[in-house]
RNA sequence: GGGCGAUUAACUCAGCGGGAGAGUGCCUCCCUUACAAGGAGGAAGUCGGGGGUUCAAAUCCCUCAUCGCCCACCA
């Protein structure tokens, strides 16, 4: 056995032992033909262009986690890997490429452009797979996937052409959200609002005929520009205030359009002078209310946001510059009444943050409604389930009033929309599996649409086309429906809703996943958003770098609480960094203390701090597993860290170094050799299993050291990954209540002298005795028994212990664990400091005692609260009275 | 305009009906043969304000305040 080095270092161990795992074989599982389900998680692929950033670190250790204690239960676990091929966020990248030449895309064509794309992906899409391995992450390797592989081109186009050939897929005029960078539409949910400060311009339409004596409306206006494309007025039908000039012509400035003013129902006749200028081609609303009145509808809006011909003398403007110069052209002409200030919303794109335009054009898109209903039933019926519960009346909502969703996008890099259209006939165009060429109405050739899908069209097949859908495949019948599913709330609605409406619409209603979590966002110290751009960010690698793989993730797990947000500090992972060092080197001493023909063994109950430890173990064995199958990681990593480093490292540990020390000498008897033999044993089985139940959050140090243990060939497995994981249930046959009692009570006693050697400044290695007296027989039976540990974590030499022991002049009193604990300190007494200290003692003690005391007096408590309840006030009261009496008697005698 | 979350020790956060907890930081002591990335001890909180329910509230309900997020077609 090699020596192990005194501080773990993770850059040593990583690397071979990420090699050792890929080389074994341990992240693949092929679909076996009968028994138990598998456990199956399907990544969120991360964007080609991606690099690991710290939420991917959360997920994907949160992944690894449920993955790793999956596979060590025994069941057939895969971790489908792969990438997405993120359309506008590749295509961007391409164009940057190309700009850095001095070209643009359209310079070297469609073809060579995609061209182009591929290659980029080739030499960078595997930076963050590069990266999940840094990690540890367990996932399916040897099986990568890319949204852009053949097959799963073939699965975007079948679901194409059926949602098609079903009539869910239509191609219509409608606005849409138009990022003018990109170039390309954007669905709804890819639109980012935020509130801007700007103004409110009012605006005064003349009329083309006065009414009455009325010859002009005024309408009030956050976008003045849009005003060039104005082909209505509106007010609300019930408005006293317009009812006399409905139907009524308006003279529009600027341009000298005639517009008709309408009533409609939508117009909020308390907002603004409700009175409204109608943009059809600019806004929905707008749109909707042309619509109901039959009026033209004007795009004077190019791709680029440029003004186009259609705005007459302002054309080629930008959008902005028109509109400064619509507004000050209006305050000329004395039609501008005034400006005030206004907040409101403004999106910008998701990709780029640019203010998009609500913009009229042709586009495909997807009716959502049909699809759904059964994907909310999915939900209501506990068939998918969110973790933390709540996000289901977000998914509820977001899905009861879904609209459909606009799937076309005009770049160049995706999934080509696989309709034809004739251009020789007026065959209705067709979606077709096959590339089309020839009409089959009139034989003329057919031309594809120009169009690519939505990049989240493609990822929502995701758990089901890296299956092999939609062939039918073993795979598919095999690991499908996936178990869990985790993910960021941001795509909640991008991405995990529509993989529940397609999944079930494709593959025969069954859920993709039976589990959703949503886990905390990640923000930096100052409760920002991470960003790399604004240098906000942190970035993993260099976490792991400092801290070790095991110490980003386990100091992630530690934080992620389920509900609250991650306001990360680096200075958060040095605890786990240590702590890792800590399991080192607890394994590394109990490793020191075997001896070279060590025989491991079953655990050995020879004393009550073995019996305490092996029901500790049992306890934490069982609230891993349930924290980790709840998700509750936060939960789970703390009971580990406490288990580990304050019960079995500051007491185990140290309360086994007598019997090891002792049995090591070389006049050693049998006896004391037999004891250390069952201290060896026992302390390899607690770290044998701590170290499994630590593995999933700590796979590489837990992985080195575990390979080093000595365990009996049937605990014995290849690599700690496949090592069964600790049963809860087998484990409590370890369970002594009287035992953690015992003990609590000796550990009490420690720290009470270990609290007043402190107190008086008494060298740890100068011994001390000490006189206790209690009212229980059996605590005295238990010193006499334990005294090896009193010496030894207290520095205790001698003492007595007896019922009516009586308290040694010039002594201190502590009261612990039930007992008067007398420490003689002759000579070195602060009477002055020990009045206060016990004055302060008695007032705490007092007033706990009299909250008690209220308490045990009040009939409606004696009357409703829980017997055990009662019985614990009971217990308590008599021994804070105890305690009184004590420190009262204390005090007396330190001012007599 | 709706909805959600947060508010607990100096900082970051657990706890979510029955005796206020952790990590970091701070103070004192200790390089004791696993670990100074360590050990021992300690100080530190009217659990955001106000109501209510309950025998009992940090924990449940209402309300207010502050911060943050999401959804929403009010020009």
């Amino acid at each position: 056995m090699s020596e192990m080095p005194k501080a773990y270092d993770p850059k040593a161990v990583e690397t071979p032992i990420f090699a050792a795992w890929l080389a074994g074989g341990y992240f693949e599982q092929q679909p076996l033909p009968e028994g138990e389900r598998p456990f199956t998680v399907a990544i969120p692929p991360p964007n080609v262009t991606g690099s690991l950033h710290m939420g991917h670190a959360l997920n994907n250790t949160i992944q690894d986690v449920v993955v790793r204690r999956a596979r060590m239960t025994g069941r057939p676990t895969r971790w489908v890997l792969g990438t997405d091929h993120a359309g506008i966020a590749t295509q961007n990248k391409v164009e940057q490429l190309l700009a850095s030449q001095g070209l643009r895309r359209q310079d070297i064509g469609r073809e060579a452009f995609v061209e182009k794309c591929w290659e980029w992906r080739a030499e960078h899409g595997s930076t963050i797979i590069g990266q999940l391995k840094a990690m540890g992450c367990s996932c399916d390797y040897s099986n990568e996937w890319f949204t852009m592989d053949p097959s799963y081109q073939e699965a975007v186009r079948r679901v194409f052409v059926d949602w098609y050939d079903r009539g869910l897929i239509y191609r219509g005029k409608r606005i849409i959200n138009w990022c003018p960078r990109c170039s390309t539409a954007l669905s709804d949910i890819e639109v980012e609002h935020e509130d801007l400060d700007s103004h409110l311009w009012h605006f005064r339409y003349p009329l083309k005929d006065p009414v009455g004596a009325r010859d002009h409306v005024v309408v009030a206006t956050t976008r003045p520009e849009t005003m060039l494309g104005d082909t209505c007025v509106a007010v609300h039908p019930d408005d006293e205030r317009y009812r006399d000039i409905v139907g009524a012509t308006v003279v529009l400035p600027l341009i000298g359009r005639e517009i008709p003013i309408v009533a409609d129902d939508y117009v909020d006749p308390t907002f603004g002078t409700g009175a409204v200028k109608v943009t059809p081609a600019h806004d929905q609303n707008d749109f909707e209310i042309a619509e109901r009145h039959g009026c033209e509808k004007i795009n004077i809006l190019q791709a680029d946001a440029t003004i186009s011909p259609a705005g007459g003398r302002y054309a080629g403007l930008s959008r902005y510059e028109a509109r400064r110069k619509v507004v000050a052209d209006m305050e000329a002409a004395e039609l501008l009444l005034g400006i005030d200030d206004h907040v409101h919303a403004v999106g910008h794109c998701y990709r780029c943050h640019t203010v998009v335009e609500p913009w009229l054009s042709d586009q495909w898109f997807v009716d959502m409604k049909p699809l759904a209903v059964p994907a909310i039933d999915a939900v209501r019926d506990g068939r998918v389930v969110f973790h933390p519960k709540r996000w289901e009346n977000v998914y509820f909502h977001w899905m009861e009033g879904i609209r459909d969703w606009c799937i076309s996008r005009q770049l160049w890099w995706g999934h080509r929309i696989p309709v034809y259209y004739c251009d020789s006939c007026d065959a209705k165009p067709v979606a077709s599996m096959d590339d089309l060429t020839e009409c089959s109405q009139c034989g003329g050739s057919m031309r594809q649409d120009e169009d690519v899908l939505d990049t989240w069209f493609s990822s929502q097949l995701w758990p089901f086309a890296t299956l092999g859908w939609p062939k039918h495949t073993p795979e598919l019948d095999y690991f499908y429906p996936t178990s869990v599913l985790s993910t960021a709330r941001d795509i909640l609605f991008l991405w995990v809703a529509r993989m529940i409406m397609s999944g079930i619409d494709f593959v025969d209603g069954k859920v993709p996943f039976d589990d959703v979590i949503i886990h905390p966002t990640v923000f930096n110290a100052e409760g920002k958003r991470m960003s790399k751009s604004l240098g906000t960010g942190i970035d993993p690698l260099d976490l792991m770098e400092h801290y070790g793989a095991d110490g980003m993730r386990f100091g992630l797990m530690l934080q992620a609480t389920g509900s609250q947000d991650i306001r990360f500090a680096e200075e958060k992972l040095g605890s786990s960094r240590n702590f890792a060092n800590k399991i080192w080197n607890a394994s590394r001493f109990v490793l020191m203390n075997l001896d070279e023909h060590f025989v491991p063994g079953e655990p050995e109950v020879t004393t009550v701090a073995d019996a305490w430890i092996l029901s500790r173990l049992a306890d934490l064995a069982s609230q891993v597993d349930e924290h980790i199958t709840t998700y509750q990681f936060g939960e789970a990593a703390r009971a580990l860290y406490d288990f580990f480093w304050n019960e079995f490292c500051d007491w185990y540990i140290e309360l086994s170094k007598g019997r090891l020390f002792a049995g090591a000498r070389d006049d050693a008897t049998e006896a004391e050799q037999g004891a250390r033999l069952a201290s060896q044993r026992n302390l390899v089985f607690v770290l044998d299993i701590a170290l499994r139940l630590l593995h999933p959050m700590m796979p590489f140090v837990t992985e080195e050291i575990w390979c080093r243990l000595p365990l009996s060939e049937w605990r014995r497995a290849s690599s700690l990954m496949v090592a069964a994981w600790p049963d809860p249930a087998e484990l409590a046959r370890f369970r002594d209540e009287a035992a953690e009692r015992s003990v609590s009570k000796m550990l009490e006693i420690v720290v009470a002298v270990r609290t007043v050697r402190a107190r008086y400044k008494i060298a740890p290695r100068q011994g001390i005795s000490v006189v206790v007296r209690t009212q229980a027989e059996t605590d005295v039976q238990l010193l006499d028994a334990e005294f090896t540990y009193l010496n030894a974590l207290g520095g205790i030499d001698s003492f007595v212990a007896a019922t009516d022991a009586v308290k040694p002049a010039h002594s201190v009193t502590v009261v612990a664990g039930g007992m008067e604990v007398y420490v003689p300190l002759e000579g070195l007494i602060d009477f002055e400091a020990e009045r206060t200290r016990v004055a302060k003692e008695l007032a705490a003690a007092s007033s706990d005692l009299a909250k008690v005391a209220r308490k045990l007096a009040n009939e409606g408590f004696l009357a409703k609260a829980a017997p055990e309840v009662i019985e614990k006030e009971r217990s308590k009261e008599a021994e804070l009275a105890d305690r009184v009496a004590v420190l009262r008697g204390q005090l007396d005698e330190l001012e007599a």
